[in-house]
DNA sequence: AGCACGCCGACT
DNA sequence: GTCGGCGTGCTC
């Protein structure tokens, strides 16, 4: 077939060049270039780097006016039609960009580098000019960044006059890792005759020849064969001369720290329950049917069992497996497990891995050397082919979707590929989202279940205790007698204790009690957290901080109080409470550093702490067998959000972290505080009670038209001028009214519950539809015009939001 | 995103 | 008269 033009995702992300652009493919690219290659095409007036995403041999635009792909940047595709027709329809359903969807598939390391090289062409170029560009060198690469428009306009007429030249380059951010290898001979007459012309004295170059005459063909890189056998460079360099062995490169693949690669650990036993939902699995698998599982388990149910060992039965139909956990669980205890199972067919792709790293690990996986990709929310996207299982652990995960653009879940994305196969995908969670559980009831996904904890631990008892009552009696403390004694008895027994506050930093925030004066950042208008480590206010969000004033900027009082509670106060408390503990904090701050959270962990993991304190990391997939008691300081933190998932985020958490209490012989107890006890999220996971949350919570829902009742799609509008946005958003409100059927509900707009953020004010208008695509073509248009606004106007379409922050 | 085209203010 | 300010529109 003819494929003379191609259809190419142009790497400009905007709404009007949102379409594939036609060019025409010179005769020695035709049957070279393929679709999943990134090439570079003349754009308007300058070079890009584009994706093919389709050959075809006749154009719809006049011969006249195509041009040509200039050059490939590939010799083979780096996606598949698979991941080119994905992005495609889901660039569509999320309102992104195309080509920022194409760009996310790939690790950073295949994005474009566009740099210009400055050449000198005429030696008497005046100093100051050489100096100022080419640092007075003869040729330079530099970003377009690096000068502004007036230095390049300068640049550019220094080259129409012949002093210099400008030549745009485009490559690959990453650079594959070399090594200096050799592939010996393979001819043993020619080594045998070597071998007899040798000078008796040569000791080194017959170690060498009898070396190469018993492992003849194979190639080694230089580093083996010195470990091996102690060669010198000069020795390897003349067999080199004579022609014994061949000196070549091979890339090196850069293997993330932590491997025990030792596969075929003991298998567990499954119990009647983890059977059932293996063998279901199997069975589609088998079937090679697209089939959605949802598989409810309690906390310690043994849910990863039943993912490992339907991984290993389809590994061995020669399929491979997708295996999605949230960034946060990709512990190095999770990652132990996944490889002492798979071993080396692992490949594993997250954030905590440098660029380099990950290229790698994705290289491998597109090489076809893994048959297992472990990862979070991006590695939904791995280069694997013939796909036989897809899992995703903790389905209810709010961080499988993505919190900037390109807005895609991975959770959606990971159904979408499983159908495109025609294969299972199990979600797992203890504590599923709503949207997932009624799916299941509704016979969409077939739910699974499993209602007993392995080796038949029991779960946890949960106390309540009121922190009305316990403020009352005590106002200055945040450990309520009854959770002061418990620890007590754990540091007595010498057991350990996970104890849960869902807020980093010091206190809340600080107010003046003479004047009610809050300390908010100037960016985000936000009451700021106070940090005692590094004494001073911080915001959360932009990160802008300033020192702890001492007295009010306001009325010049003295009395300046702090409210609320972060990990560092209780830290600071617990110390003074219990002098003899030994705590290890986790948060934001003190796990910053690439590395340090595993460090932590395994401190923990050896005993090395009595208490783990830390925010929502350490409810999360840590299996401590000697864990007997967790405690939450305040259960309300994220029960007041103004969100309508308010309720199921704080059921979530309270019964992850019970999880984590008496996984194993010990039994565990659990100690809630709140200053609202009543409250159904709080009392069903007292109970652990998930499937009395999902009927209660459901109601509610119903009652309120929200999702799973309703989809929703979230317009989100900003700019630096508040009465602008507010203006616009109204304009906006307007236009849509006029346009939406009447079962379509509209909210807003109003200001977001973050109104300010980082120099910028947000509007929102929420739109609940009963189908989910109805509104799809005014939203497109929508989009599409707010691109012309003016004042600075951005305007994001977000469907089914899992924040309103 | 760039860059040209095009229409209004302060300068050799 | 012209240089250059940045609003508008297009890129196969």
């Amino acid at each position: 077939m003819a494929t003379r033009y191609a259809q190419i995702i142009v790497d400009v992300p905007t709404m009007q060049t949102n379409r594939p652009y036609t060019y025409a493919l010179p005769a020695d690219l035709q049957g070279q270039v393929q679709p999943g290659m990134r090439v570079i095409v003349p754009f308007g007036h300058r070079q890009v780097m584009g994706f093919v995403v389709a050959l075809t041999d006749k154009s719809d635009v006049a011969a006249e006016e195509l041009k040509e792909v200039t050059t490939s940047l590939d010799l083979e595709p780096v996606l598949s039609p698979e991941l080119v027709q994905l992005s495609a329809e889901l660039a569509e359903d999320i309102f992104a960009f195309r080509i920022t969807i194409l760009q996310s598939m790939l690790p950073n390391s295949l994005k474009a580098d566009y740099q210009q090289r400055l050449k000198l062409e005429k030696a008497d170029l005046s100093d100051d000019i050489r100096v100022e560009y080419l640092e007075g060198q003869q040729e330079r690469d530099v970003k377009l960044s690096k000068f502004t428009p007036k230095q390049w306009r300068q640049l550019k007429q220094l080259a129409a006059e012949g002093w210099l030249s400008i030549e745009p380059i485009i490559a690959n951010r990453g650079r594959i890792k070399k090594q200096r290898a050799y592939q010996l001979s393979a001819d043993s007459e020619f080594l045998e005759e070597a071998a007899g012309q040798l000078r008796a004295n040569a000791k080194q170059q017959k170690h060498l020849l009898d070396f190469i005459l018993e492992n003849q063909g194979q190639t080694f890189t230089k580093k083996e064969l010195q470990e091996m056998a102690d060669f010198s460079t000069a020795t390897l360099q003349a067999g080199v001369k004579k022609g014994w062995l061949q000196a070549t490169d091979v890339e090196l693949l850069r293997r993330p720290a932590g491997t025990a690669i030792e596969s075929g650990q003991q298998w567990h036993q499954l119990n009647p329950e983890q059977e059932a939902a293996y063998e279901a699995v199997i069975g589609a698998a088998h079937a090679q049917t697209y089939q959605p599982f949802l598989l409810e388990g309690i906390t310690g149910s043994g849910k990863t069992e039943v993912y490992l060992q339907a991984a290993a039965e389809v590994l061995k139909s020669g399929k491979t497996v997708l295996f999605l956990v949230p960034e946060i669980a990709l512990t190095p205890q999770m990652l132990e497990r996944v490889r002492a199972r798979f071993g080396n067919k692992t490949a594993v792709l997250h954030s905590g891995l440098s660029e380099g790293e990950r290229y790698d690990e994705w290289r491998r996986t597109e090489r076809g050397d893994v048959q297992v990709v472990v990862g979070a929310r991006s590695a939904v996207f791995a280069p694997l082919t013939n796909l036989g299982l897809i899992i995703v652990d903790e389905e209810h995960e709010t961080s499988y979707q993505q919190a900037d653009n390109p807005r895609y879940n991975a959770r959606d994305v990971a159904l979408w590929r499983a159908a495109y196969h025609d294969i299972p995908v199990i979600l797992g969670s203890a504590t599923p989202s709503l949207e997932s559980r009624s799916r299941a009831q509704k016979g969409v996904y077939q739910h699974l279940m499993l209602t007993k904890r392995a080796g038949g631990a029991e779960l946890p008892k949960v106390e309540i205790v009121d922190m009305k009552e316990s403020m009352a009696d005590q106002p200055d403390t945040n450990f309520s007698t009854s959770l002061r004694n418990k620890i007590q008895a754990r540091l007595d027994r010498k057991e350990q204790m996970v104890l849960l506050l869902n807020r980093r930093g010091y206190s809340s925030f600080v107010m003046c009690r003479d004047c009610g004066f809050v300390p908010r950042d100037p960016n985000c208008n936000l009451a700021m957290t106070l940090h005692m480590d590094t004494h001073t206010l911080k915001c959360h969000y932009c990160g802008y901080q300033e020192p702890i004033p001492q007295i009010c900027p306001a009325c010049g009082s003295k009395r300046i109080r702090y409210y609320g509670t972060g990990t560092q106060k209780a830290e600071a408390e617990l110390m003074d409470l219990f002098p003899s503990a030994r705590v290890i904090r986790i948060d934001q701050d003190t796990t910053r550093k690439k590395g340090s959270l595993a460090k932590a962990l395994q401190r923990f993991g050896q005993g090395e702490a009595d208490i783990l304190l830390g925010t929502q990391m350490v409810a999360k997939g840590l299996d401590f067998p000697d864990v007997t008691l967790v405690g939450v300081l305040n259960a309300d933190t994220s029960l007041g959000l103004p969100d309508f998932h308010a309720a199921e985020r704080t059921f979530q958490l309270l019964t992850q972290v019970a999880g984590r209490a008496g996984r194993h012989e010990a039994k565990g107890e659990v100690v809630i505080q709140t200053f609202n006890p009543e409250h159904y999220a709080i009392t069903y996971a007292q109970k652990h009670d998930y499937e009395g949350f999902y009927r209660q919570e459901m109601a509610i829902r119903h009652a309120g038209q929200y999702p799973p009742y309703f989809y929703t799609v979230q317009i989100q509008m900003s700019a630096p001028e508040e009465n602008q946005v507010a203006l616009q958003a109204a304009q906006v409100g307007r236009w849509l009214k006029k346009r939406i059927p009447n079962n379509v509900i509209q909210l807003g707009p109003s200001p977001q519950p973050i109104a300010k953020l980082k120099n910028r004010y947000y509007f929102q208008i929420l739109l609940k539809l009963k189908d989910d695509h109805e509104m799809d073509g005014f939203l497109h248009e929508l989009a599409d015009r707010a691109q012309k606004a003016k004042n600075g106007l951005q305007l994001n379409v977000i469907r089914n939001p899992l924040s309103f922050m």
